[in-house]
DNA sequence: TTGTAAGCGTTATCAA
DNA sequence: TTGATAACGCTTACAA
């Protein structure tokens, strides 16, 4: 069919239905509002109604509703893209989709059994655009946000803030505003992974930061790292920190790097993933083995750290878990259940391979209370599965 | 703050505006909705609107402006969810929030560059529930619907297309029906596949499909492949074919159960990436080298096969860059610049790794005419298609 | 060039 | 128990 034939199909409407069923519309909203409560309705009136509903195939107008009740069913997802995808370099490893997926999903796992929607944006925060400004006018879509970031200094939020809507953060809330967060504790993470590699009697252990040294997340990593270092009287020597970037080569770069400092480090911290394959790779390269020659811990799981030889050991964030209980805090907030504000550390978990067999290592686990979810009832189902099609 | 301070806060209107200014609402609308255009208005009111709508911090409400002008620059996405998680089981392996990652980031990818958000579903087909139906409200929030399916019969889409809103399948379109679509040719690319194999020598190759013997996708891969055993006068033996499901032990029992054939299959086609992640662990168990022992080629990259050993060949489906494309040709439709019902087959990206050579796998490189996207203006995602991967 | 007024499809407040 | 009617915040003829 041509486009100039594409009926702009017109929706039934209430008004519709209303005449249909001979009622005013006043009716019909009335019934379809109070569907469970004991409003007081006719059984022939509303027969009739409903009769009219199903021949004419009604359904309300959302916009509609959400216009005039201001609830929208929908909630605001919000994740960052830090870096340019470079699918066209072959070392390129496709962790933002990834990441993408697992927050989606946890969101998902939530606002699904609640019948609400995803509204999505992505800011693409290394263009300096896309910033979700208060007169950002796709809030009127939603009811609520959750915010992926680790920066959390970054000014978007203030924006959605202002517009009055409740927002949840995923991430580390630095400054502790008056805004609900969740999130794992990068220093409390990385002070006892350290803490196990002391123990385990290395006094040199790489640390390589997912980000620049002076971004939120690298500074709450670093004074994990060092505080655990002190802890023991060990020297902190900078030598043994790169800070990365979302650039492959320069993933790469570190990567080398790392292992021509001299004396040589005996273990590895590894602060996302991606970066840790390129330093597996790079290890690959150098015949150096782990746990034997480094021991490997990366910040970060994978799928493919089990498959691999050695299989790395890492600490898993579950990041679909964060975004699960975010959107559980949301709509507690939403729904009046519980005021904003709250802050939420999760554990994540130790997931422990070859590379590293950790031992000791130790943190709280994570008291998840009041906070209901599809993963918590279900015990331990987190997240669902699999479809590539094509 | 408590959640009865919540102010509910009113956002300013174009009334608020249009009287600050001392104009009509119809002034500020006009000017607001024909920015570029050489609509005539004095320069005098011009300037007098926008002091106010910066003054006032006024943006429009989208939810009025799709109600009545029915444009909502909002596309919608929909991704089927075929099996429930089991996060619980250590060898369960999250494709799913990988694969949508991967379809999320490449309509992101276009719908970002024309300044529109993305409304995302998830149908649970697993549980039968979960429809969109005609009168599935959450229309109303979409000016068109991308729509992923490798089950084209699957009675959903008929609903959206009753809406009479402009839709794209991402998946094979078996029924041809009056919609457009964006694919790979799964029939060919296992007709390729297997024929390498065959003119490689081998005899006996294993197919485990993805999904169960009767859906459409193993009906197109299984004709692939025999045609291609046929056209070598090779006979087809069922032994070597197992449909899989998306449950972790079958995937494992699969595994086993392809082994233990007699005699014992000397190549692979795996239909999934985690289903390969099983095999390789199978054959680990086994003993197996590939490609020496058995040859192994999986129709799904995934980023673990670069990194394991052997490492893996696969067929990159490039969901990403199909999203892309459906996404690229529902604007088109949007747009009015061109009809609907055209069918787009992508070529996908055969990734040749360790455990197959595939030499001499040809398959025509796709012609992607008037479709622009981000990766093809970028040069070389589309580009030819047997790329070894150093 | 600008303003008036009639919708868009609901909900919600009154009366009846 | 039901029905007018006024919002909700905007676009868009049609007039002026």
């Amino acid at each position: 069919m041509k486009p100039s034939d594409r009926s702009i199909k017109r929706n039934i409407t209430m008004s519709e239905v209303a005449a249909h069923a001979g009622v005013s519309r006043a009716t019909v909203s009335r019934l379809l509002n109070n569907r469970e409560s004991d409003i007081k309705i006719t059984e022939r009136t509303r027969q009739r109604v409903f009769d009219a509903i199903r021949e004419l195939g009604y359904s309300p107008n959302r916009l509609a509703q959400g216009l005039v009740s201001r609830k929208k069913q929908v909630i605001g997802l919000s994740i960052p893209s830090f870096a340019p995808p470079d699918p066209s370099n072959p070392s390129w490893i496709d962790m933002h989709s990834t990441h993408i997926g697992k927050m989606v999903c946890g969101v998902q796992m939530v606002t699904h059994q609640r019948r609400y929607d995803i509204h999505l944006f992505e800011r693409y925060e290394y263009q300096n655009e896309g910033s979700i400004a208060a007169d950002d006018p796709r809030l009127d879509f939603v009811d609520g946000m959750v915010y992926a970031t680790p920066n959390p200094e970054y000014p978007h939020y203030e924006n959605i803030l202002r517009s009055g809507l409740p927002l949840v953060f995923i991430g580390p809330n630095t400054l502790s505003l008056p805004v609900s967060s969740v999130s794992v504790d990068n220093t409390a993470v990385h002070q006892e992974i350290t803490r196990c590699l002391v123990q385990a009697g290395h006094t040199r252990i790489g640390l390589l930061l997912a980000e620049p040294f002076q971004a939120p997340l690298s500074q709450l990593r670093l004074a994990g790292y060092q505080q655990a270092l002190m802890a023991h009287g060990l020297p902190f020597c900078e030598n043994y920190v790169l800070a990365g970037s979302f650039d492959v080569s320069h993933m790469q770069a570190c990567a080398r790097q790392i292992f021509e400092v001299r004396p040589a480090p005996t273990a590895l911290i590894i602060g996302r993933p991606d970066f840790a394959l390129h330093v597996a790779r790079e290890m690959q390269r150098l015949k150096l083995r782990s746990p034997a020659d480094v021991e490997v811990v990366v910040y970060g799981d994978d799928h493919a750290f089990e498959h691999m030889s050695p299989r790395l050991t890492a600490f898993d964030v579950t990041q679909q878990l964060l975004a699960e209980q975010a959107t559980c805090m949301l709509f507690d907030e939403l729904n009046g259940l519980a005021p904003s504000g709250r802050h939420l550390t999760l554990s994540g978990r130790l997931r422990i391979r070859d590379s590293s067999p950790m031992t000791g290592f130790f943190l709280e686990e994570t008291p998840v209370t009041n906070i209901e979810t599809a993963a918590t009832t279900k015990g331990g189902v987190i997240g669902p599965n699999a479809v590539p099609i094509a």
